[in-house]
RNA sequence: GGCCUCGUAGCUCAGUGGAUAGAGCAACGGUUUCCUAAACCGUGUGUCGUAGGUUCGAUUCCUAUCGGGGCCA
């Protein structure tokens, strides 16, 4: 019995309670809170639906659940039911109700947890987004884990998901950039407002060596070359990162062709025909503040040039006319100004903010290292990049920990720990337990332990029925950490997946002891070993962690 | 000054308005003739920043306030 069952038997018994005149009429909800008690003698489950509906039907909450515990009683697998405290509903489940998830746990294999609450909702999910200016640094390397696993979950509740990076390779950056790079290849110092480190100076070899007459040219042409060639190379180095980090794009969107395609001037044609633009000191605006903006905003600046919001305007157009029905923007803080002025462009076309426009603001990652904050600069070439992490800890270590916490907490990555590879990374821990499953299934495949029956009776140790219920909470997990955006949940649930199963592994064998014969025990624990590894197989993957099958 | 976010155990952090607030790490002690000891068991610490409010019930929601971080002006 599982805890979306539960709630099913519950508004059925709403409903006959409520047809039979037992309850007075009022609007039975279409699902109901289940939840695990801390403590045992509370049940297996318990609801607190009575307190919640009681005054609905005007009644005592305490009359209204015992009304509902005599009804439940009756239902299959439903072995007691008591009602406690102000009208807490208690319910006890026979062991054999619920050994019957292990036998649909492995037969559900891959798709257990997966559900279809987005089914045929398209969803474009932007993130990192960074311009080739440098390598993806740590709070990058945030979002592409977080971001990673987010559309990994969406996708588990059905949606059709678009991972999608933004990037621009002209303006102000880039010219530092590709100054930076000139400068080196002279062998000047970096400017002042530029770039340092060492991947400059391998760009810009590596641009000298594609085109070795670079430093004939006069200084600006030769600046235009280690732009374009030099934003491609670091582009590339860019994709290369995400790629061995296990993340892939399926759209890399250059701003450029938002210009080129005339996707801009055609999107600033049509706000003005909705009346949302105007102009004013030689400039052209959009009036966001009749969104909720704080301020008007500039479109095209006076000398011609358009703002960093034209892109924006004509982007977002863009992916709705590619047929999107949300559009999610994975921000860092230091970016939290800007939700007001997207928000507001999304309005102006029409648009809901919130449901086609969801802006997600992640804190920043600080580095420590032995308690001790890391000072990260970008000019002198100290930011610890994609590369640096993985390179120190692995891509599981660095994903897993990077994922496992909320993105509305800062995170501390202190490299002293983690670079020692200590098992402070819970990761270690989750990933042992799935080896540890597959290791019991291959010895128990040698013994002769296999899976040709299922006595679920038999599964009535107090470690089983812990395992057991933390197992049943697996696509209910899946669906919040979807619904609210949260993929750490996932992460989190995982930790205690593999408590349960660590515990449940000292307690009950599923090989027999030395000489002694294969029973149903074993062959019955098998299927619960199993059900164990394929839910951390399917959370890991969630996670955009490897399930190892031995370590 | 405005806005965002955080404040929970010694540390790092979980905690869809529910019952006695949790995990990992760190500390101490125990468990291996047998499926992986990267494990398990035991020992203990909390003014859930503070003050009000809403509620049958608040760590959770609202307001104010203090403190850390960030963005803007």
């Amino acid at each position: 019995m599982t805890p979306e069952q539960l709630s099913l038997a519950i508004v059925q018994a709403l409903g006959s309670l409520v047809a039979s005149g037992k309850l007075p009429p009022f609007e039975v909800p279409s699902e109901v809170v289940i939840e695990r008690p801390k403590n045992r003698d509370h049940g297996d489950w318990a609801s607190n639906v009575a307190m919640q509906y009681a005054s609905k039907a005007q009644m005592k909450p305490r009359d209204f659940a015992e009304a509902l515990a005599a009804e439940l009683r009756g239902v299959d697998g439903v072995e007691k039911v008591e009602v406690a405290g102000p009208g807490f509903l208690n319910i006890f489940v026979s062991d054999s109700a619920a050994a019957q998830l292990a036998l649909q746990i492995v037969e559900a294999g891959e798709s257990y947890g997966k559900s279809s609450e987005l089914a045929g909702v398209k969803l474009n999910l932007e993130f990192v987004s960074a311009n080739p200016t440098g390598p993806i640094h740590l709070g990058g390397t945030r979002w592409a884990a977080v971001g990673d696993s987010l559309a990994r979950v969406l996708e588990a509740v059905g949606a059709e998901v678009t991972r999608e990076y933004y990037f621009n390779d002209h303006g102000a950056q880039i010219d530092r950039f590709a100054r930076s790079l000139l400068a080196r290849a002279k062998g000047e110092p970096a400017p002042e407002d530029g770039y340092a480190g060492q991947y400059i100076e391998e760009i810009a070899q590596q641009v000298l060596a594609l085109r070795p007459d670079t430093l004939s040219l006069p200084d600006a042409d030769a600046q235009e070359v280690f732009r374009a060639t030099g934003v491609e190379l670091m582009f590339e180095q860019i994709r290369q990162s995400l790629h061995e980090f296990g993340v892939d794009f399926d759209v890399y969107f250059h701003e450029n062709s938002l210009y080129e395609s005339g996707q801009v001037a055609k999107s600033v044609a049509a706000l003005r025909e909705q009346g949302h633009i105007f102009e004013a000191e030689g400039a052209t605006w959009l009036r966001s503040t009749t969104f909720g903006d704080d301020r008007d905003r500039v479109i095209i600046k006076s000398d011609g040039d358009a703002a960093y919001i034209a892109g924006d305007i004509a982007y977002y157009q863009n992916k709705r006319g590619r047929g999107f029905d949300r559009c999610i923007y994975m921000l860092g803080a230091d970016h939290h100004g800007y939700v007001p002025r997207m928000m507001a462009l999304c309005a102006a076309f029409g648009d809901t903010p919130g449901v086609h426009m969801e802006i997600l603001i992640g804190q920043l990652v600080n580095l420590v290292r032995a308690g001790e904050p890391v000072r990260m600069s970008k000019r002198a070439g100290t930011v610890v990049t994609m590369e640096d992490l993985v390179e120190m800890v692995g891509v599981d270590a660095a994903r897993y920990s990077l994922t496992r916490s909320s993105i509305n907490s800062t995170l501390d990555i202190d490299l002293e720990l983690i670079s020692k590879k200590t098992n402070d990374n819970p990761v270690f821990y989750v990933q042992y337990a799935h080896a540890r499953t597959k290791q019991v299934a291959k010895n128990a495949a040698s013994l002769g332990v296999d899976r040709s029956e299922f006595v679920p009776e038999l599964l009535s140790h107090e470690s089983e029925s812990e395992l057991l219920a933390k197992l049943s909470e697996f696509p209910r997990v899946v669906l919040q950490a979807a619904n609210f955006r949260e993929p750490h949940r996932v992460a989190r649930y995982l930790e205690e997946v593999a408590g349960s199963y660590h515990r449940w592994y000292d307690n009950c064998r599923v090989t027999p002891l030395g000489d002694k014969p294969v029973e149903s025990v074993h062959r019955t624990r098998l299927w619960l070993n199993d059900a164990a590894s394929v839910v951390l197989a399917n959370g890991l993957n969630l996670v955009g962690v490897s399930a190892p099958e031995r370590m």
